[in-house]
RNA sequence: GCUCAGAUGGUGGAACUGGUAGACACGCAGGACUUAAAAUCCUGUUCCCGUUAAAGGAGUGCGGGUUCGAUUCCCGCUCUGAGUACCA
């Protein structure tokens, strides 16, 4: 029979399903190896070729891994909680839960029909409550976990509440939103349930605060910094604005130094680490404190010398400004302070004369987007307080603006402006006449700052004459000798804001009581989802779980009493879609387990992921994240490795790549009813019009489907070169309404699920980013006929010999086992598809049809093409199914040695002879008989050469 | 602006640590089979010059360098893509 894929690949997706082929055990003598992709959310648009090829990748991995001797954990599920299925309750009415089975259905049937080769008993959702019920007790652990930085790992928050009844605050050193509060042990019993409970929230790992978020008003909901893209939401793109706001968040900004230090040990591509370094964005610097001086105004008469604010306000204790620097060494070179317009001190520090002006700024700060404000950066502005403070160091007096360049959140919303040193500073410093002093002999300051770090200090008092380096540390050590300055390391990285006002989420395990939130008992997970009429926020803007009727919580105590009245209110909003995805891998080590997250054994089995494929995307999103949570499971010594994923692999984006037809322009400028071939559109007035990529075949239209692709084209005529009519060609996203998307079930009913994974494949490198392009998938499918070929005669009668294989033939498989090899241990699947190729139509040239040959190229064929391969290895007669388990051929270096080569020689680096040696000739003997050969000689002319170059034994070059 | 990645035929792309650039595939051209088409198979295909065959020259974004020899290493530049952006 001629290649029949349809019959063979429904055949064996069917056996792979009834047998649990890939099903991996928790238990065996074989070591382990995780193979992980990043699941998707099962959105209703189904999978396009670009969603399977990171997972086609990451089969082929599997299957061979497995064939390498592993026990190979290949898991698939589903990240099924999100907006798109709630945007869509919202407009029919539908409930998510509906919609997102379906979608799940589709993704099902879309993936088993490529053949991957997962474990499906060990599937997970999200969404589901068996799944989510271990969700929502991870955020419990962290709830009731505290960071200790002495320890610099996770505590139990027992153990803070133990000290604080010992010890009070004293001898704490654990990240907190509040570090000055003190008490003591007395204090603290003093302290009513209250207040204690108000306390620890300050500590606790996910904790209520209220903060400014990303809100955003057409979703209703805030988003993380992850989730926002130039000012717009990165799902719908949407405006975001700046709202303060009670929420959860997680405190992720205490692991940002392992964050970071983690990323040295793990095999991650670079690109995708840096940009992880980026946002967490450490910086090594200063904080210096500028002590307030009295205003001018205040200096004389009444109230002087008192430590008030200029305008007789109350500085609640601040008598300095805290700034944070970089570069402390420039302290001298200060010439103003500038603090954001939201500083907490800024109605103290403006003065009378002053206020008018700081009003007017704030309000025009406040009307301005935050996309203004980033679009924005040219403009200088700015406000000045009428303030001073007092430089620590010399004593020069400095006075304070306000400026929205500077950033309320990052730092301590204050900078010391150094016009010198820089460019912003620079700027401002210009425009509103104010100092700049050069502290560096080589600076150029005429144009612009110059930030260097070269040269010796001048005006700088004690640092004169000093390098960097010292001088760093000579003002460190001095302002640390006043007690106004010490070296400090600053994270750009935020916490991770937790709740949404969504419904379609986790409801967050947690009730109030007197305004604090509590964690519910442990046997009462999961809290499951409840059911409401409608899908958007109440008419009282609260979130859409406040439209359930009874979502309130009875304690267990009031529950044995029975007691009505004690009921309290369950919170509102629901986890982020990162809650569900930032532990999952641990699931799939033992999926089913109500017991437990997963259990210690299967934890201690899997350890860990080892090869994690998915798109770069999710840097700074779900892969922080999931480390975030990994790292405080290994605290509570419920997980044994300190980062997840071993080993990370980008696959790349694939882009839509859209045809175009030119129609023909009349005089009048509107568009007729003919269409002109792409090369001949320079001599015609013409308009672009995308066309449906599925009717174009290298870059030819079809005539006939375009005429049936719109009414209105039935009637179309055409101006063709060479009798056909060429598209126009441009890349672009995949999208419905550039009609560029190609349908991974289109591709698969016309050459099968083998062609699609090897065209996908064969496309280029796995992670770089391509368009994608149907072309040459031709080539792929005759591939795999010839291959199918090399197993029969004429008539496709199965016909394979026992006869003993040659050493041609041997060459060429060993070739292939060997390249195979390599290549899927460096992931590059596109050349050994090449090497396929090759090895094929080098057996097909020698005729070979025998069996101790072809049964070793199927079995290294199999993780690329497996169904083939399986049908196959059937006929070959080995039993079905078994050559999942098979083991791959071992590599024989011998049979690729040759008994004749044939290499060039280049005289003067230029080839000027081609030579043809005896492999029995011995190293030594090599050498002389190159020099000794005819046209060598022809070469040299007689004399001797100048320098003979040899690599590997042979002479590639003489120099004459 | 900063950080990172990349640039090779008509196209996708090969070339592992510097050693015959363009593997493999698509496309294109020619041929075989066929009444014809499709399918299949064979041959050619970096460019220039030339041709019966040859022989020669140039060539991996641009300019320089190191080397007997550079797509590969170094310096400078141009362009493309990605991330990030008043981060003090």
């Amino acid at each position: 029979m001629d290649y029949q894929f349809k019959d063979i690949e429904q055949k064996w997706q069917q056996f792979w399903a009834e047998h649990k082929t890939f099903r991996a055990e928790n238990t065996t003598n074989k070591p382990k190896y995780y193979v992980l992709d990043m699941f998707p959310y099962p959105s209703g648009a189904g999978l396009h070729v670009g969603h399977p090829l990171g997972y086609i990748a990451s089969d082929i991995f599997a299957r061979y891994k497995r064939l390498k001797g592993f026990n190979v954990l290949h898991p698939m599920g589903y990240d099924s909680f999100g907006l798109p299925a709630e945007q869509y309750a919202i407009q029919t009415g539908q409930h998510p839960s509906v919609t997102t089975e379906a979608n799940i259905a589709t993704y099902r049937r879309q993936l088993d029909q490529i053949g991957f080769s997962f474990d499906w008993d060990r599937e997970v959702r999200t969404s589901s409550a068996d799944y989510y019920k271990w969700t929502q007790w991870i955020f419990m652990q962290l709830f009731n976990s505290y960071y200790d930085k002495d320890a610099d790992k996770a505590q139990s928050i027992a153990k803070l509440v133990e000290h604080f009844e010992n010890n009070g605050s004293a001898g704490i050193n654990a990240v907190c939103d509040d570090e000055t509060l003190t008490f003591t042990a007395d204090d603290w019993k003093a302290f009513n349930k209250q207040e204690q409970q108000a306390e620890l929230l300050k500590y606790r790992l996910t904790y209520l605060r209220e903060s400014t978020v990303n809100w955003c008003p057409a979703l209703g909901t805030v988003l993380a910094n992850d989730e926002v893209k130039d000012g717009f939401s990165e799902r719908g793109g949407y405006p975001v604005e700046q709202k303060k706001m009670m929420q959860w968040s997680m405190r992720i900004t205490a692991y940002a130094q392992r964050l970071l230090t983690g990323l040295d040990h793990i095999d991650w591509p670079e690109p995708l680490k840096e940009m992880q370094r980026n946002w967490i964005g450490k910086s090594v610097g200063a904080s210096v404190r500028f002590p307030i001086s009295l205003s001018p105004a205040l200096s004389e008469g009444e109230g002087a010398g008192k430590k008030v604010s200029p305008n007789g306000g109350d500085l609640e204790g601040a008598h300095y400004i805290e700034v944070f620097t970089t570069r402390v060494d420039t302290v001298f070179g200060v010439s103003f302070l500038v603090i954001a317009p939201e500083h907490e001190l800024v109605a103290a520090l403006t003065t009378p004369g002053q206020k008018t002006d700081i009003d007017a700024y704030i309000t025009q700060t406040k009307k301005k987007s935050e996309l203004d404000r980033m679009a924005d950066t040219k403009t200088v502005s700015g406000a000045f307080t009428g303030s001073y403070v007092t430089n620590p160091l010399n004593g020069t007096q400095i006075p304070v603006w306000i400026a929205d360049y500077v950033l309320a959140g990052y730092g301590t919303g204050a900078v010391m402006a150094v016009p010198s040193g820089d460019q912003r500073d620079f700027l401002f410093a210009k425009h509103f006449n104010l100092p700049i002093i050069p502290i560096i002999d080589i600076q150029n300051i005429e144009a612009e700052a110059d930030p260097t770090k070269e040269g010796k200090y001048i005006n700088s008092d004690f640092i004169n004459g000093l390098g960097y380096k010292e001088a760093t540390a000579a003002v460190v050590a001095k302002l640390d000798e006043l007690g106004l300055g010490k070296a400090k390391v600053n994270f750009r990285m935020r916490d991770a804001i937790f709740g949404r006002q969504r419904y379609w989420g986790e409801p967050v395990p947690v009730y109030f009581k007197g305004n604090l939130p509590y964690l519910i008992e442990e046997q009462h997970l999961p809290l499951l989802l409840p059911e409401i009429d409608k899908y958007l926020p109440t008419e009282s803007g609260e979130p859409p779980l406040g439209r359930a009727t009874d979502w309130s919580y009875k304690p267990q105590e009031s529950r044995d009493k029975n007691q009505e009245e004690a009921t309290y209110a369950y919170e509102l909003s629901t986890m982020p879609g990162w809650a569900g995805s930032s532990w999952y891998w641990y699931r799939y080590m033992d999926a089913n387990n109500d017991k437990e997250f997963a259990s210690r054994e299967a934890i201690e089995y899997w350890k860990d992921v080892d090869l994690y494929i998915g798109g770069s995307e999710h840097a700074t999103g779900h892969l922080l994240y999931s480390r975030f949570w990994n790292k405080f499971l290994k605290d509570l010594d419920l997980v044994v490795e300190e980062e997840p994923f071993k080993k990370l692999i980008n696959q790349g984006m694939i882009q839509g790549r859209s045809n175009f037809v030119y129609r023909l322009i009349d005089d009048e400028g509107k568009g007729t009813n003919t269409f002109v071939s792409h090369g001949l559109i320079k001599e015609y007035k013409t308009s672009p019009l995308h066309v449906d990529v599925n009717i174009v075949e290298n870059e030819v239209l079809n005539l006939n489907k375009f005429k049936e692709f719109r009414s209105e084209f039935a009637n179309a005529e055409f101006i063709l070169e060479n009798g056909k009519y060429i598209c126009g060609v441009e890349v672009e996203k995949m999208s419905k309404s550039k009609f560029n998307v190609v349908n991974p079930d289109d591709l698969i009913s016309r050459y099968g699920a083998d062609t699609l994974r090897m065209y996908e494949m064969f496309l280029g490198p796995l992670e770089q980013s391509k368009p994608w392009n149907t072309n040459g998938i031709e080539g792929v499918f005759k591939f795999l006929r010839k291959f199918w070929r090399l197993f029969h005669d004429a008539e496709w009668n199965f016909t394979v010999s026992n006869e003993v294989p040659n050493k041609a033939e041997l060459k060429s498989l060993h070739k292939i086992i060997q390249k195979v090899e390599q290549d899927i241990e460096r992931f590059s699947f596109n050349t050994s598809v090449s090497s396929f190729m090759i090895a094929v139509n080098e057996l097909t040239d020698l005729k070979c049809n025998k069996r101790a040959i072809l049964q070793e190229l199927v079995i290294t064929l199999a993780p690329y093409a497996p169904h083939i391969c399986e049908e196959l290895w059937v006929m070959l007669g080995n039993p079905a199914g078994s050559i999942s388990t098979a083991a791959y051929p071992k590599f024989n270096p011998a049979y690729l040695v040759e008994d004749e080569f044939s290499y060039p020689i280049s005289f003067n680096g230029k080839v000027r002879t081609n030579i043809s040696l005896s492999l029995t000739l011995e190293q030594s003997d090599i050498e002389a008989a190159v020099l000794a050969n005819a046209d060598v000689q022809k070469q040299l002319n007689g004399k001797a050469p100048k320098k003979v170059i040899v690599v590997k034994g042979r002479i590639v070059n003489i120099v004459i």
